[in-house]
DNA sequence: GTCCTTGTTGAACAACCGTATAGTTTGCCC
DNA sequence: GGGCAAACTATACGGTTGTTCAACAAGGAC
């Protein structure tokens, strides 16, 4: 009888990544341990140290894994709208914005402040996102005949998409998807008029 | 000779709050042991124990602390502008807007989503917050003449000012407190007007 | 000066942490 | 069906975790 069934080193390491994302979302950084991420994956001990080498690579492997699955999303969105209004509304979609992920995030945003690895990784990710949010803002106001300073709004409109997940996160009855995405939109309005 | 002064209950109490919020400051809630926040405060690892009982109990302290202090500062405003002007100029001030204090409360916030303890605290503290501001907003917008939504504003305000923090606190160099505030009175403009 | 409350120490404890490594098993290749 | 690379298991290790507890000492009361 087969003991253990091999898997290819690039889907094992996803399945530990996916392993580790939901051990951090249940418990924060005090669940991401060696024992109880290797319960959730269902392998032994020792197999995050051989595709791995260590934790902090594996978080850091875990950290790219949610970028990655943002754009992943961001591909397979409906195109029946502006670009600005498929972004806002992919970003707060059950997918995206729901406890569990915001849970990660916030959880991973505590310890890029605090590692310096994942702080360059993070700044490089974001520096990214407020470029397209840019193009985006600057695509939607110019549609409507407007000037923004879209840099600054893009900027702007980050930081309060982050601050509503993290409501949402230790609050969630206070701040529903639909609810975060209008007070975005009404961020936007006055700006860059209708999108 | 003297091997160690003996302080009032409250007195230790205080210090060992403050040096835990220094150990979270520093290094996020991976610092936040037995053994370096009594290295930080200068006492015997036995203290914490006979102070608070456990570290979770300190861990709710120093995050009731971190609010009295908020409400400490608040008091000394200056009172030559309105209450919404002068709330926004104390949360952006150096003395709460700057790296160490966000990073406390990042970690606080992640810990809270996650203990049911320090969530509870949480929301009993936020809906006061909440409060605070739609008041603040309520009374600008009437001095305006105008009329708004005020606890919807206010909790959008609260989560741009939440996110905004979050940004200074990973990428400081982007999200000066200055820019923070600005960004927040550009937010209130269009709805409650100059103030 | 002696007592007594209590703030404080320091060590002991079991449980858990991440990492290293030696040995076993799997499944493909020829 | 034998060989082989590598995916995988299982254990051992030193260090760190939070908590407990008996003994000590400081400083006011009297």
């Amino acid at each position: 009888m087969r003991r253990y069934t091999r898997l290819d080193a690039a889907q094992r390491r996803a399945a530990v990544v996916e392993a580790a994302l939901s051990c951090i979302a249940r418990g924060g950084i005090q669940d991401f341990t060696v024992d109880k991420v290797c319960a959730e994956a269902g392998i032994s001990r020792g197999l995050i140290g051989h595709h791995f080498g260590s934790m902090s690579a594996l978080l850091a492997a875990a950290y790219g894994h949610m970028y990655d699955q943002v754009a992943l999303t961001a591909v397979s969105a409906s195109a029946d709208q502006s670009r600005l209004g498929r972004v806002l509304a992919l970003l707060f979609s059950p997918d995206l914005f729901n406890r569990d992920a915001l849970n990660i995030w916030l959880t991973l945003w505590g310890q890029a402040s605090v590692t310096p690895e994942l702080r360059d990784e993070h700044r490089r990710q974001y520096a990214e996102y407020r470029r397209n949010m840019t193009e985006a803002i600057a695509e939607a106001a110019t549609a409507n005949g407007r000037h923004v300073d879209a840099a600054a709004l893009a900027l702007t409109l980050i930081c309060l998409i982050d601050g509503l997940g993290v409501q949402h996160c230790v609050e969630p009855a206070t701040m529903s998807g639909d609810l975060a995405l209008q007070n975005c939109r009404d961020l936007l309005l006055p700006y860059v008029g209708p999108f």
